[in-house]
DNA sequence: AATAGACTAGACTGTACAGTCCATATTCGT
DNA sequence: ACGAATATGGACTGTACAGTCTAGTCTATT
């Protein structure tokens, strides 16, 4: 099969689709998706991969940015009051990082990071560091506005996220399913709530 | 029972070997780690790594389930005051799962656990959900007896396993180094006080 | 119609590996 | 001391894979 028919851009019709195949095979194989797989997932002659990408290991570099990118794409701290904020924030990030694909992105990353440790860096640097510096940010304007008690915005931020996110990430791991959506929401109004107590004005 | 004379022999020399050969050969490789790696390491030849586990994969099982329980091993709660209980557990824990053979640890879980799903599910339940239970025991008691806010013991254990361990592992595995001893202890002093801080009785 | 550039199928090379086979050597229980 | 069990090394098979090469095809442009 062609491409160029598809689409308006010939070379970069291809390359989307190598890209997308790739991203595909990742989260379902990791690393050990074989050239010769995607490249039948694309629809696309082996060659025609390596003449967009000089091997492997560069394609999916391509496809780290953009799964690492994803997942804090426009994730965004509304205006509502403090405690709706964060509920509202933890929704949202929970559904990102708990959704089946949200785990196939940290369960593939764990893996290349172990094998690639820079993408390690990498990705904290893109994501986690960057949510850590948003939350923070909206803290410290809390803080400052009385609304919560005065300490490091930073530490409060992590143990935020990490309250928001590590055990049912834990549990899904472990073949968990997924919380119905009013399970969901008890609990991350539960989390907020315990947070928000420890942060309580005195 | 039935057969005392084997269950007793405490694995040949050579199955030790092999054992201890796997097991460092995965925390650095992973399931990557070949037989022939293995073998060499252990000082045995290949054929009588097949002599003594049928294929690759039960040797890694083998190795699997000892890493888990060195995880969780001998980790327990003391029995001075609240808030020295929960900060020498944290340290505990923490210099079980901060430190390079730690990360390891749960690197090259995320790894097979990817492959292989129950074993995923095998490590939730040997570490996190026996870790979970201990503590939420020993925060039920705290809570019957006044010391903290009552509320429900397991989400309070989680919240604070969470807190302990979540932030600094992402920033270990990226990279980051091992905090020195005061900086460590000074963390999860803060951890503790926050964590208690959301629990105060009001 | 001629040509350049991207795409194709599929054969090919070289490497790494799991697992087997076998002929020989060592160890151990009795 | 002898026979059984276990260990050895090294050759061997088969598979999966990354990456290369070639000869030819399709499409757009001129």
């Amino acid at each position: 099969m062609n491409c160029p028919l598809e689409t308006k851009e010939p070379a970069s019709g291809c390359k989307m689709r190598l890209i997308q195949a790739a991203t595909d095979a990742f989260l379902e194989e990791g690393y050990r998706a074989s050239v010769d797989r995607i490249a039948a997932r694309a629809g696309v002659a082996k060659q025609t991969l390596y003449n967009n990408f000089t091997n492997k290991e560069e394609l999916f570099r391509e496809v780290g940015k953009l799964l690492a990118d994803s997942i804090g794409m426009e994730l965004c701290l509304t205006r509502d009051g403090l405690s709706l904020t964060l509920y509202n924030f933890g929704i949202e990030l929970r559904n990102r990082t708990l959704t089946d694909k949200g785990l196939a992105i940290y369960r593939s990353f764990h893996i290349e990071a172990a094998r690639v440790p820079e993408m390690a860096a990498a990705i904290h640097g893109r994501v986690v560091a960057r949510l850590t510096e948003l939350v923070a940010g909206y803290l410290k304007r809390a803080m400052d506005s009385g609304e919560m008690r005065k300490d490091e915005p930073d530490f409060a931020a992590e143990m935020f996220l990490s309250m928001l996110v590590h055990s049912d990430r834990a549990k899904r791991l472990a073949g968990a399913p997924q919380l119905a959506p009013e399970e969901e929401q008890k609990r991350v109004k539960k989390i907020v709530a315990t947070f928000l107590e420890a942060y309580r004005v005195a």
